[in-house]
DNA sequence: TACTGTAGTTAGTATTTACTAACAAAGGTA
DNA sequence: TACCTTTGTTAGTAAATACTAACTACAGTA
């Protein structure tokens, strides 16, 4: 699971790849191009291509668990948590638009048994730490607890996924950074005990 | 824009490929053998194969508008509507699952502009209906007014289009016709005027 | 100095892919 | 009957793709 800092580059180099014209563009050719070297000189670093993708999925995941992690950790209210959440992730697509097609490539990876399991396994986690994060706030007060949690769950990460999807396909177009806001303005309300 | 019946059965075979395997399962192969006939009769029905998978975003966007300009024209209140929407998206699903593919299926459209132009066309269309839609239940007061309709179309797309995806990772074990019903409880919750 | 492992190179290959050329059967119509 | 259109066939091709074999430059170390 330790990546070497040129295994990291052509993690990089795929994760681009795959942003700019989905999985197809991901061939071993244009990966040794953006490299700047040899197509076989790939092979000193991954066993074949779907080691590469199933590391670029567990790069990603990674990174995401640790964030989650932290946040969990803190001592905030569970409604504050959330919009931890939605400010870590809109800031971090901003910066790292690449990452978006990753995520969006659920259906793309589908065709390798253990990719898709990998892509189920990075958002199964990740609900289930919004889950507890909710169940949290419910405690503390700060979240109505008329509604199911898992459903919660579902419109929170559905509405975030659904707002960078449109940026992507909008070409990033919009500031995603202050679409994030215009989201939690409308989140805070849905979610916040209604009396 | 009207298709022979030839024609959609090429559909119809080209959106099950495209369900089981992504888009890199479909191939002029093994969609011929779908249809049980040669490789050089698909091209007697279609000029290439952008041309198939331009037909298949085709034929799957206008069912959806058909449907959805039936809902907005009825009598009904705007929370009404929304139900309906969801009524009508998870039992379609649920019957024809290999759909499914086709609306997640952004991200692999990218690499064709005439392609990925379309899914968002599509999906624009969608939302803009059901922000009318929204505007008419803030009107009518079925729907609180207290936030953004745009917003609020981003949730509830968003909820929904995330419930489906889980569906679809998790091979279609659930019933989508029960999850429907469970997010719809939430969100009749969070959408209703809240005195 | 000799040796060894790492990370590149060039050249090449089997397979797959989208698509074409040329032909054939069959039905409708002049 | 003759002919045309439609929709299929077989045979084939150029290009792309993932990957291998065999060689090389070089840095670190005994």
């Amino acid at each position: 699971m330790d990546y070497t800092s040129r295994q990291i580059e052509i993690i990089n180099a795929a994760t681009e790849l795959i942003n700019q014209g989905g999985i197809q563009q991901l061939t071993t050719k244009a990966l040794a191009e953006k490299m700047g070297f040899s197509e076989p000189a790939i092979y000193r670093h991954f066993k074949n291509k779907t080691d590469i993708l199933s590391s670029v999925l567990n790069y990603f995941g990674m990174g995401l668990k640790t964030k989650m992690t932290e946040l969990i950790q803190s001592e905030d209210k569970g409604i504050e948590k959330l919009k931890q959440i939605i400010d870590f992730q809109f800031e971090h697509f901003s910066n790292h638009p690449a990452i978006v097609m990753v995520i969006f490539a659920e259906t793309s990876f589908q065709y390798e048994e253990k990719l898709s399991s990998a892509v189920h396994n990075i958002l199964t986690n990740k609900k289930e730490r919004v889950i507890s994060i909710i169940q949290q706030g419910q405690k503390d007060g700060s979240i109505r607890s008329d509604v199911d949690p898992n459903q919660l769950a579902s419109v929170f990460m559905g509405s975030m996924r659904f707002t960078i999807l449109q940026w992507r396909l909008n070409s990033y177009r919009d500031d995603l950074v202050k679409e994030g806001t215009l989201l939690w303005n409308v989140i805070i309300k849905l979610l916040k005990e209604s009396n």
